[in-house]
DNA sequence: CCGCGCCGCTTTGTCAGACATAATAGCGCC
DNA sequence: GGCGCTATTATGTCTGACAAAGCGGCGCGG
């Protein structure tokens, strides 16, 4: 699947099918702006030009900027125009915010904070599952894992299965604000499985460390869980960074 | 402040200032759907008929609604209506969205998970913190402490100084995802505060906990840092359950 | 010359009414 | 009884108009 966040010839009438033409703009806007195209205090364009060039009404278009307002992403202000947020007020955690900075290749500092997240996380999540996780849980984790198996985690069945694991498991928490946080970790895990499978000539097999998170939350041992999780990270980390340094740098990729 | 989330008399063109309509429409129906007025899987009524009732026009009421989408609230299907998001879906995470929960006193549920959370989180952030922070974060929380000693918590500028020394710890770690987490954090600070201030006779100062937080950041020192924030946090969740075992349940509270 | 306040213009905010489109439910035909 | 068509009814989109709120410039006065 290709980008294609130029929207000076967005064409937003072109075979859509679920997502409606707001929704359509606010990600083109917001791609350009998480990429840096448009850049914190950069006020965009007037609503009635820009609605204007990309034939859609001004209340369309209006709908799609509220979008990007309530990610936080821009501010409207009257007379002054629509201006981009500085980046500390961005809902960096909202799942589609989330999908923007990933659909391009994010820079170093960002992959970077984000496992520092899911270090945090993760570990005490994987902890908190082993003590609370039910049958159905388990059985979620089970096929994820079966599923990571079956098709290896080169394909995209494997990582959404790799992604469905980790969702899985924080789902098993119980806990609703750490389950939110599942857009975050599949982002960051799509991306560590990608650059192991497309750029790493041998891929180290993760499975066996999500195997041993897995025994420890079906055997009730949170702090087994918790360890294996922390190698897991770390591990994930490890491959995807040696990955990134190994090749240098791409001007932008899509997993 | 008292909460008003009853639509049905809401006057949404009463002194405003900053917010416009749709923003005090969507907080309105917001507020309807974290606190189980509006059920998941419960549709809305239709845009002409609330907006007709609301005295606003459709597109202002769509607008309002397209916020709530944003926030994975709500879900538009075509001829079958405006639909509630199950909750898994719900970005919690989300600034407004968690305001809009804490509005309304919180159950024992929503608390403790919020509280696990920053268990999580604050600790290895105020390790981060500790090995980063540059002269500006710790003025900001050295700024904080003072505010806190000076208005004391059970005021509303001690309450935000409070809130205030997290926001700064947090920013301090130099991750822009755990900084995005301030919202959170805010939130279960004020409900703390709120609590001892009102409901305890003789509220425990969490003053020296914040100071030892401090001084391990200033020191740099990492561990001591997670250690001291570790207490804190334990220390504030303890405080908070145990007033609201006291004083037992009330139907709601606005801090 | 400098400062202050008024005025107008630009941009978002809101309104009204119309038509488009899709998905459901019910009807009718086989 | 099952299948397909159709009418209904939501949201989706468009158009064009007016309201109002800031910022900037202009002019007056010190």
């Amino acid at each position: 699947m290709t980008v294609k966040p130029l929207s000076a010839g967005l064409n937003v009438r072109a075979g859509r099918k679920t997502l409606r033409i707001p929704g359509v703009i606010a990600r083109d806007i917001g791609l350009q702006i998480v990429s840096g195209h448009y850049r914190p205090g950069e006020v965009l364009n007037g609503e009635i030009e820009t609605s204007g060039r990309l034939h859609v009404s001004r209340a369309a278009y209006r709908e799609a900027v509220r979008i990007l307002a309530a990610k936080g992403l821009v501010k409207a202000l009257r007379k002054v125009g629509t201006r981009v947020t500085p980046r500390e007020e961005w809902h960096l955690l909202d799942p589609d915010v989330m999908g923007w900075i990933f659909e391009f290749e994010p820079d170093d500092a960002t992959l970077a904070s984000l496992f520092e997240l899911r270090r945090m996380v993760e570990p005490e999540a994987a902890a908190l599952a082993a003590a609370r996780r039910g049958e159905e849980d388990l059985a979620a984790m089970a096929g994820a894992l079966k599923g990571m198996a079956r098709y290896g985690l080169e394909s995209k069945a494997g990582r959404a299965a790799d992604q469905a694991f980790h969702a899985a498991l924080l789902r098993a928490t119980g806990n609703a604000f750490v389950a939110s946080l599942i857009a975050g970790v599949g982002a960051a895990v799509t991306w560590t499985t990608f650059y192991k499978g497309t750029h790493s000539r041998q891929l180290r097999d993760s499975l066996p460390d999500h195997q041993r998170v897995y025994d420890a939350i079906a055997g009730q041992d949170p702090s087994g869980a918790r360890e294996a999780m922390t190698e897991l990270v770390d591990l994930a980390l490890r491959d995807t960074t040696d990955a990134r340094k190994r090749i240098g740098r791409k001007k932008r990729a899509t997993p």
